[in-house]
DNA sequence: AAGTGTATTATTTCCGAAAAAAATGCGTCA
DNA sequence: TGACGCATTTTTTTCGGAAATAATACACTT
């Protein structure tokens, strides 16, 4: 059938009307008003239109009768849904370089045309590529033709800096002076929490709880005052996002699920130093459960150099 | 004269060699020997004959009779050399986008095509300057044409979110337990320090303790042994180095300067507690004496949202 | 050997036109 | 008035070839 060549940015769309639908608590049948949404992405209504119908296909959303569509679920269970299965050219190369960088298949030091050899990818689509990684900084630019890919972000030590990382910078974030509580934010949050608390372990969903793990470091990044310290969070977060993270046990996460819940309340209550001493014990723990690497006893050591 | 048209790239390979050349301590009449630069920048000889030639014109370099290039100065003193008189092009528009970014004669959202307009630069100026904002984090794709400039990152608040920033996070990293020091760096570091503290009033090179004080935090940047806050500090800096900083007194610098390098000298006896200390009261210190912002009483509070 | 000069090849950047996507404006329907 | 469909305009992306830059190889000097 004649599907629509699903284009990255326009899923990159539909995820975000999805998100903003679940802030707004919306139930199934509901109406996806394109101007809405539009004016809320700060997009004109012609690639929300397109995002709407990715959002059909993977049958979150309807078309109507009468034109426009409609939600076909409650948008908080919606977040599980949402299929990737043919990782588009592009999409695919970007994941793919990421795959092969974790792993060590690929040099850090790239140049254009020695990944467009590897993947037999367009110039262009490699450039597309980088560009992304570049705005998540797991790319610069090196002098002369080279490209650095930094491997210690999606190294399999990359897990242990992450938690380290966290386990000094967001207790730090929650006790600012400056910090602010997103009312709306919160909210939001605990509904998806509170979906996750109810669901059984099989019934689990692990896409929910993954979005819902974000938006939660992200109310912790946002809140603090300081923009900077605040996008250092954001950029981690979002990197570890893209990165292939490890396997965790479904026990561990609905047990992490509850923890970032109380620490949201006290949040909520003001209690910053409360919370900060949570999420202190809250890394941790998740650090400790983590399954072990194999064999690397001691770290790699760091850029030690000597003259 | 025949002059060869400055590109951006050499120069910046330019300043690597200068700053090589300074941490080896080379003086005046010093060949700069093509290959050995070229293996250590990572790059083919040919742009690193270019940068000589750059660095020729600059003065900082004399061609030698029987070809090649040698220093014409002790390279500890060049770093206070490099003008930069024609500002070419593409240099130009990346700053005019910061400066009126900075005084708020710009809007944060912006599209290429209206950048186009506003400076009346071609299609592909604008869009490099994109890129180089973005890999500063300064800029970030937004959905549709949109096109994000982070305001905060240059605005007049700015400067004070930095050192709240530093405040917090660079005690941080010289107290992790992974610290790792660099004796190279820091004996070129000592090297510089000293000789600006050699310096009179008068004298005092703005250039050459900008690019130390940049060193000295990149060391403290690159030691702590976790690459994500390694990352968030490198890049903190970066940024604080484009951006247009406010008027600091010479004798406060002055000052500065030997603060770091009691620092420094901390760290190398690995006192990295009391070193953590006095970097709060160094932070404080430059902070307090900065010139105040005229008029702005409260900070603007950052994302108070509620539903 | 170590270093530079020069030619050759490989790669990237620049530039303009065609194609795709987004923004905008208008008409229509409830 | 709010919302959608559709046509038009603006902007961005893509794509190919020409020009510029980087990498590489080799000759030559000391």
């Amino acid at each position: 059938m004649d599907q629509v060549r699903t284009h990255r940015r326009h899923v990159e769309l539909a995820k975000k009307i999805l998100t903003l639908a679940t802030g707004k608590d919306m139930k199934a049948g509901d109406r996806l008003a394109e101007q809405t949404f539009a004016s809320l992405c700060n997009v004109s209504r012609t690639p929300v239109r397109k995002a709407l119908l990715v959002l059909a296909e993977q049958g979150v959303a309807t078309a109507d009768a009468d034109g426009g569509f409609r939600l076909a679920m409650d948008a908080a269970l919606s977040a599980g849904m949402d299929q990737n299965p043919s990782e588009d050219e592009e999409d695919g190369l970007h994941a793919a370089i990421l795959r092969d960088l974790g792993a060590g298949r690929i040099e850090e030091s790239q140049t254009i045309a020695s990944l467009q050899r590897r993947y037999g990818a367009a110039r262009q689509s490699v450039q597309n590529a980088l560009a992304r990684l570049t705005e998540d900084a797991m790319a610069e630019r090196g002098a002369g033709q080279q490209w650095l890919l930094k491997q210690f972000a999606v190294s399999s030590d990359a897990a242990l800096a992450s938690y380290e990382f966290r386990l000094v910078t967001e207790p730090l974030a929650l006790t600012m002076p400056g910090f602010r509580r997103d009312a709306t934010a919160i909210l939001s949050l605990r509904q998806s929490m509170l979906a996750l608390r109810r669901m059984t372990e099989e019934a689990f969903s692990r896409r929910l709880f993954e979005r819902t793990d974000f938006d939660f470091h992200m109310l912790i990044a946002n809140g603090c005052g300081n923009p900077f310290l605040s996008e250092a969070l954001v950029g981690h977060h979002r990197r570890r996002r893209v990165a292939p993270a490890g396997h965790v046990s479904t026990w561990r996460l609905m047990q992490s699920n509850i923890e970032h819940l109380q620490m949201v309340e006290q949040i909520e209550r003001g209690q910053m130093q409360l919370a900060a001493d949570m999420m202190r014990v809250h890394i941790q723990q998740s650090q400790s459960q983590r399954p072990q690497l194999a064999g690397r006893g001691v770290p790699p050591a760091f850029k030690i150099v000597s003259g």
